[in-house]
DNA sequence: CGCCCCGTGATTTTT
DNA sequence: TCACGGGGCG
């Protein structure tokens, strides 16, 4: 770890505490690393055996610096640990008792991808117009049920999602809950489940199975969980179960840090544990040893605006440091240059740029900083956007070795029956499925029907059977898949996964399709087809593989490279780093306009991501928003985030940037709060020229005359005449504003 | 069956 | 602006 001092004497105390513990404390003040040095106290003790112990995590990446911690404290012992996400440990679970929820231990999980499709075919037989209400709002609606511990005979009546699907035109009969049903049912049919069963499935086979409950309450001796503030029902749930008994858990988290209400996180599950395990000691940590009195006070200030919170107040006996930066700028392309070029200034003062890090609020506004950096020949690292087995070359071949795998994966089947071409379109595909719906079968064993070739791969004489629908090319073409397929599963049964991947490639001719393309994308195709390649190497097992790939989604992290970090503000909790960027601080993009829609709670969610963007930094907070911001294809007027105003002068420091030259203004304050200002020419001095302030603070925008406006967001406007000033229009809610607007405008010619 | 052209909608946040 | 899906044609 980077020089950052951490007192061991309280680490060692809390790690040596027993029975239920709830370690409650603020940003940087080493949470981790008290659970760290608890994991390893316990095994220098010998208090449980490595499989003993049972450690959560909030995210993968996370598991792996935590288990390579305890490894260099403690050495080999740290290999056995239960240590991983709540769906990781699930996952591993629930492969050992599939059985008992009618799944075979080769269970496919499924992507985010395969979710949507497995939803669009359930959409297609319910007759629900997918342009009206998509498959994305129906998972989304799922996931909650899910994470609240719903299997769908548990939804409660009356539960408040559960409403009847909009139809067009026609009443509808069906409700969100058939939809579910549904889906679930399709799963089954393919011997799948998705994320958010793994850990509802675990629950319910614990709830249904009293054997296997206890086998693991007495298995696991110690449990920890780390970001205990985001846990949701069916998480908590799953602790309570473990713990019935043997009560040693232990959890660390942060009231303030909790940023994902919207996936069911209950900041109550921190009262309730108090409830639930009376004998709980709760430590608290109030010393940060991470960040600047600058940055601490303008964090704690900004997060001091919420109402319902625990309440603390961290200090630190670091240096005063550096104010926090608030810059104003015209146009996010101008943001994007700018903080470019800043980094870019501190690189030659031989800053590490592995030190560096722009939290966005939303991922579309990763791409400007990937064009800025890129400009200037500065290496960075996107987290949590296309990640590597996310690529499409890359889900084609792992969708071939599910296949290979797993029969039954009809997803799988689907993506690579034709690709490369091989002959086989929509209409052999579609007689495919539905003689695999007639006969209950997965659509590897309806095409070998099809084609009269028994599961050894001997070929029936008299085959004709369905003639009329499959031409006998693409019956001849199904075959020659089907017998390649055959030595497929003899090859992946007897070589090793890199040798296995290797043959694939070639004799599926799919690496050959890539060779063969002409395209600029070809060589970046090639070579992460070497990249799966090399990762291939570090598995034993194509199973190992898959449930890798499935769960942690992401290729090994190198922290070591000198690389500056681009990512959301979401992903950056748990991280730290020397200087921090935080663009786009406006209002409707943070507070996002979306998340306002959830009223007060909304707000101060938004205003806890505030807050956990401003305490990843150690020396140095740069945020920054701008006057105009680019949306699909129009520039758009913006304003200051309202949290601008809720970090305090004394530890804030303004500048104007206008064509690269810095303007700091002694009154910045009053400059916010007129939102609405402009800046006269280009380049001269900034200048007033017109302001409406009761529209400029809030939920408004501001759109020139003729604008056209097509997005839902728009739910209030303002439309600027030809003398520089603004009229306020209130739309009242959402669609039809293109047509108020015009009519609008049409009033002011 | 497969390719190409056009029209339309998109952007919260994620294990 | 851009990506994706549907329709039409060779």
């Amino acid at each position: 770890m980077t020089g950052q001092t951490y007192n061991p004497n309280q680490a060692e105390a809390i790690a040596t505490l027993d029975g239920p513990l709830l370690v409650l404390s603020g940003a940087g003040t080493g949470k981790t690393r008290v659970l760290t040095a608890r994991l390893a106290e316990i095994l220098r003790q010998h208090r449980a055996y490595p499989s003993q112990i049972l450690a959560v995590t909030f995210t993968n990446k996370a598991a792996t610096e935590m288990r390579h911690r305890v490894e260099a404290m403690v050495g080999e012992d740290a290999r056995d640990l239960w240590l991983g996400t709540f769906h990781g440990i699930a996952a591993k679970i629930l492969r050992r008792h599939a059985a008992l929820m009618q799944l075979t231990a080769n269970f496919t999980i499924l992507d985010p991808d395969d979710q949507n499709r497995v939803m669009k075919q359930c959409l297609r037989e319910l007759g629900i117009d997918e342009k009206l209400t998509k498959p994305r709002y129906f998972l989304g609606i799922i996931d909650r049920w899910k994470d609240s511990g719903y299997s769908p005979d548990q939804v409660p009546v009356g539960e408040k999602n559960n409403r009847l699907v909009e139809m067009a035109g026609k009443s509808s009969t069906v409700s969100h809950l058939d939809v579910y049903r549904l889906y679930q049912n399709r799963l089954r049919q393919i011997d799948a489940c998705d994320f958010g069963d793994l850990l509802l499935m675990v629950v319910e086979i614990f709830k249904n199975n009293r054997t296997v409950l206890e086998s693991y309450q007495n298995k696991f001796r110690y449990i920890m969980v780390d970001e205990f503030q985001d846990t949701n029902r069916i998480q908590y749930y799953f602790l309570r179960l473990l713990t019935e008994y043997n009560k040693n858990l232990c959890c660390v988290g942060d009231d303030d840090q909790s940023i994902y209400g919207w996936r069911g996180a209950e900041i109550t599950n921190i009262l309730n544990f108090e409830k639930d395990f009376p004998k709980a000691k709760t430590i608290r940590l109030e010393q940060n040893y991470r960040s600047t009195k600058h940055i601490l006070g303008a964090a704690s200030s900004l997060i001091a605006k919420n109402g319902r919170r625990l309440g603390k107040s961290l200090w630190t006996e670091f240096d005063t440091g550096e104010k926090v930066k608030i810059v104003t700028l015209e146009d996010n392309r101008a943001e994007s240059a700018w903080v470019a070029e800043v980094i870019d200034t501190r690189q030659n003062e031989q800053k590490p740029l592995s030190e560096v890090a722009i939290l966005v609020r939303t991922s579309s506004q990763t791409r400007g900083f990937e064009e800025s950096l890129s400009y200037r020949a500065i290496p960075y690292r996107v987290y949590g956007g296309l990640r590597f087995y996310e690529r499409q070359e890359i889900r084609d071949v792992i969708a071939y070795l599910r296949l290979i795998h797993h029969p039954a994966d009809d997803l799988a089947f689907e993506r690579i029956i034709n690709l490369p071409k091989r002959g086989i379109g929509d209409t052999t595909f579609e007689a495919l499925r539905a003689r695999a719906r007639a006969e209950e079968s997965s659509m590897i064993e309806a095409s070998r029907n099809l084609v009269g070739m028994t599961q050894s791969g001997a070929i029936l004489s008299g085959d004709n059977h369905d003639s009329k629908d499959v031409k006998p090319a693409a019956r001849r073409a199904l075959l020659k898949f089907l017998q390649s397929y055959g030595l497929w599963q003899e090859r992946m049964a007897s070589d090793s996964p890199l040798e296995f991947l290797t043959f694939l490639l070639h004799d599926s001719g799919y690496q050959a399709m890539w060779e063969a393309e002409l395209g600029i994308e070809k060589e970046s195709r090639l070579e992460n087809l070497r990249e799966l390649e090399r990762a291939m190497r570090d598995f034993t097992s194509i199973a190992e593989f898959l449930d890798h790939v499935a769960l942690v989604m992401d290729t090994i992290n190198d922290s070591s490279r000198q690389q500056v970090s681009i990512m959301t503000l979401h992903s950056s909790k748990g991280l730290e780093f020397d200087t921090v960027f935080l663009p786009g601080w406006e209002e409707q993009l943070f507070p996002h306009s979306n998340a306002l829609h959830d009223g007060q709670d909304g707000l101060e969610e938004e205003r806890r991501l505030a807050y956990v963007g401003l305490t990843r930094a150690r020396k140095l907070a740069v945020v920054s928003w701008v006057k105009r911001r680019q949306v699909y294809d129009q520039f758009l007027d913006r304003f200051p985030s309202r949290f601008l105003r809720e970090i305090p002068a004394e530890h804030c420091l303004m500048e104007t940037i206008i064509d690269g030259e810095v303007f700091v203004t002694d009154s910045p304050r009053s400059e916010m709060n007129l939102g609405s200002q402009t800046v006269a020419g280009s380049g001269g001095t900034p200048s007033l020229v017109q302001s409406n302030k009761q529209s400029a603070i809030g939920s408004s925008l501001s759109m020139a005359v003729g604008d056209r406006v097509s997005h839902k967001m728009f739910g209030v406007g303002v439309i600027r005449v030809k003398d520089g000033s603004h009229l306020t229009v209130d739309f009242g809610g959402d669609f039809g504003v293109k047509k108020l607007i015009d009519a609008y405008v049409k009033k002011i010619d």
